[in-house]
DNA sequence: TTGTAAGCGTTATCAC
DNA sequence: GTGATAACGCTTACAA
């Protein structure tokens, strides 16, 4: 910065303003052009490092990701982020909660925000912090009921995990949600740990079709499904929620609904930025027919 | 730090001295002691925005793993990685090649060292920075041929993806190594692109099973064979490498090898910090028998 | 309209 | 043995 101060004949604070578009500073067209060029013949770059101290905070942004099914949806959204944030000059760093020396980086780098995913999720207040993402989640899940409906299902059960996970379970809820709106009897909640009775004890209780929290739920019945000699969607019509690539290569391959959680990421990364939203409407899910539901 | 040091009553040079070990220091064990405990009691945290200024590059090491398979073996590779560098007081970030905010925030960071493992593996002094992970790849894909070899296959094909990867074109390369040691005839590349016609095609060339460089690729295969009314392992023996999670849940099930990938991670990391790979032993590839060989 | 200088929290080089 | 002090590269309040 000093090289390029002293090649544009400037001090390095005219430089700073200029390089930086200060705002409330004067700075005559002439003598920015002049200091844009030097800094671009030799190849300036700010030293991130310098300005991180200086700001107290460097220009990345993290995306605590840990413990949310990994697949189309989560890859869809940080490719949002990525756009919008790349846009502004910020960084992106994602986590996966994987271990202490990520845990270390992550609080080396000082990052200017850190969106905690699933707690956000958790939280009250959702559409501040994930673009809606949350609060359209039951419109989403209305696709995916709505797909079994028009196949003449009405005793549906919502494929859960054994453990009990927070963002999980808040899933769960809006698929009850959406089960309600559309009229239908509350969904039992079919439990996916490999046993075999699971599924065949819903086939007792009338149940014809089976909605999954995530993808690999629906891989798990299926899988069970399979041990048992059923079939879907013969038996049990099973659809997924997320796209996963791997539930393509499934036979049956699985039926899923896919939705646009880009548009989610943009938004997020605009309000983080304080901008305004913009024109980023998110597209409806889409039912992604395969061979399963 | 310099609230430590008022506390200590000593000055900031020797707060960094004692907390740092600084060599060719000699300080009084009392003058240690007593900076330790303010240090503690005040909470003080060095703080690393400074620290990577004054250092020239943050404590942090990133692995680029953008385009390599993902599964048991990286996350494993990661994870002994982590163990080691957290251990060290450094911080690990992985990197998949997302989009341009991931790339400005890894250079944003300044790490103290990249670890690119495709471009590793494609030069040619691997075992210094990969900690002897792919020159001991041979040894591993002998343990998935003699699987096959143990069950009475000779003609094997090795389902191979339909682009070319440089990854996974060495992996070739070591199969058919590992087939030429174990006297087998050369392996016929099978492309995985969803032709139902290429594993027809391998079965009528007299191929009995299919060792796939990852387990996607084998569950690829899985699926084609499922499309044209064939089975595994009888009709076609098939056996992956990496033990993805989702390959389990295949029926039949992905018989994979798994190995000790951690292990290497933990020795590139001691290598990059300039310490002894010590006893960071990798255990050997195991066969994780299931059905579909 | 531009320049000067302080300061962000460390670490390293010297005197003492 | 310990303590000033300078530097790392940048931003910004203030002076000119």
């Amino acid at each position: 910065m000093r090289d390029v101060a002293a090649a544009s004949g400037v001090s390095q604070a005219t430089v700073s303003f200029v390089l930086n578009d200060a705002p409330g500073q004067t700075i005559p067209a002439a003598t920015r052009e002049r200091v844009r060029r030097a800094a671009d013949e030799l190849g300036y770059r700010p030293h991130s490092i310098a300005r991180a101290l200086r700001e107290g905070a460097s220009r990345i942004v993290v995306l605590e990701a840990g413990g949310l099914p990994r697949g189309h949806h989560l890859s869809s959204f940080i490719a949002g982020l990525d756009e919008e944030l790349g846009a502004a000059g910020f960084g992106l760093l994602v986590s996966y909660g994987e271990g202490v020396s990520a845990r270390a980086a992550i609080t080396a780098i000082e990052p200017r925000a850190v969106i905690d995913l699933p707690a956000v999720c958790a939280g009250p207040d959702h559409d501040v912090a994930d673009g809606g993402w949350i609060d359209g989640m039951v419109a989403h899940r209305l696709v995916q009921l709505r797909h079994l409906v028009a196949r003449g299902h009405r005793a549906v059960a919502v494929a859960v995990p054994a453990g009990d996970d927070p963002f999980l379970a808040l899933m769960a809820g809006q698929v009850r949600d959406a089960a309600e709106e559309l009229g239908l009897p509350e969904p039992l909640p079919l439990v996916v740990d490999g046993d075999p009775e699971k599924p065949v004890g819903a086939l007792k209780a009338g149940v014809t079709a089976v909605a999954a929290l995530t993808d690999d739920l629906a891989l798990g019945v299926l899988a069970v499904l399979a041990d048992t000699g059923l079939s879907a969607p013969g038996d049990l019509a099973v659809i997924g929620f997320d796209d996963t690539p791997h539930g393509a290569l499934w036979r049956p391959a699985l039926t899923t609904v896919r939705l646009d959680a880009r548009a989610y990421g943009r938004r997020t990364a605009r309000t983080l930025l304080g901008l305004p939203v913009g024109d980023a409407r998110p597209a409806p899910a889409r039912v992604i027919e395969r061979a399963s539901a």
